[in-house]
DNA sequence: TGAACATTTCAAAACTTACAGAAAGAACGG
DNA sequence: CCGTTCTTTCTGTAAGTTTTGAAATGTTCA
């Protein structure tokens, strides 16, 4: 496939993003161009037009389905596995959030909780506060986030349009 | 410093998560013990704690400075420089969150907006569509997490034990 | 001013991760 | 059953990053 000059620079952008987020460079282009491209791509297309190995897409395109960000689907007439990715951003995000919150936030709580039960036996009582107070704070956030997954995209947009009135209306201050 | 069990499970933890979010090992670590100890502690103390070489402590330091997560103390008699961070774990949290968005969300936005524009130039229709799609996304994002932003934990709290209600409240579906 | 202490900068070493290419493994068709 | 096509796994190498230790710079106080 032949990239315009618009879709080469977000893909390279992408990939960048990728790399901030603890996610590899290609793994990032392979999404950005699935998305950008908008029809089932095989593997050895997706090569091609990154320069990258046809390997290294493969185990690309294996992480993102990890993610659930790629499916694989089939051409008439093609015997070779095409990939695609959603076209609902709010949907990949959500996607997204999950999986981390799964990985990484849940072990977190994790941590917290066991390290909170030893430090109380221990007798660590000033380090038992701050990490009870960093447990708040997460337990806290994934509830919000949990509300918020729920949400369609058109749910969100309401939310955010009368958000300003929210905390009024909630009787919370600043 | 002499470090329990508990601090150290908490800093390793903490160092683990850092690099999956493309935070420096080091630098999250740093930032865990200045967390966990709860009072001004000298470079040369956390090089010793936490087994790296002074140089890197102060170019941790550095950039934990740089995100708003460190500041600079004294202590009386004492003229190394000490280093605190915040105990209270939703300000640190903005705190990051607002500067990412400010390095990498914000860059993202501008990719998009300048990528939509010549795609248009280009007649490039479906790509500028998916392109709008994302940005209407990020903006999104954005202003619900500037909502966000503006809460006390105290009202963040209320949010979510409210949150529930809040969606049938604006008459939005799931 | 200069000795002692503190901090930062920088180049090189150590480590980690990403990648290409080779090889192995499946799936398919004849 | 064998050759072809497609996909995945494996391994050495390249690229990138983190970390160190030494040197340079800055600061303080006698």
């Amino acid at each position: 496939m032949n990239l315009t000059t618009t879709e080469k620079k977000f893909i390279l952008h992408w990939g960048e993003m990728g790399t901030r987020w603890g996610i590899n460079r290609t793994v990032a282009q392979v999404h950005a161009l699935l998305y950008i491209s908008g029809r089932p791509v095989p593997a050895d297309e997706i090569a091609e037009t990154l320069s990258v190995a046809r390997s290294n897409v493969s185990t690309s395109l294996r992480e993102l389905q990890g993610w659930g960000l790629a499916k694989v689907t089939h051409v008439l007439g093609d015997r070779r596995d095409h990939f695609e990715t959603f076209q609902d951003v709010w949907a990949m995000f959500k996607l997204v959030a999950q999986e981390r919150k799964r990985r990484e936030i849940d072990p977190t709580l994790a941590m917290l909780k066991e390290a909170i039960e030893q430090a109380n036996k221990d007798g660590e009582k000033a380090a038992r506060e701050r990490l009870e107070h960093m447990l708040e704070f997460f337990e806290t956030l994934t509830a919000t986030f949990d509300e918020f997954v729920k949400m369609s995209p058109g749910a969100l947009r309401k939310v955010v349009k009368y958000g300003g009135k929210l905390q009024k209306l909630l009787g919370v201050g600043t």
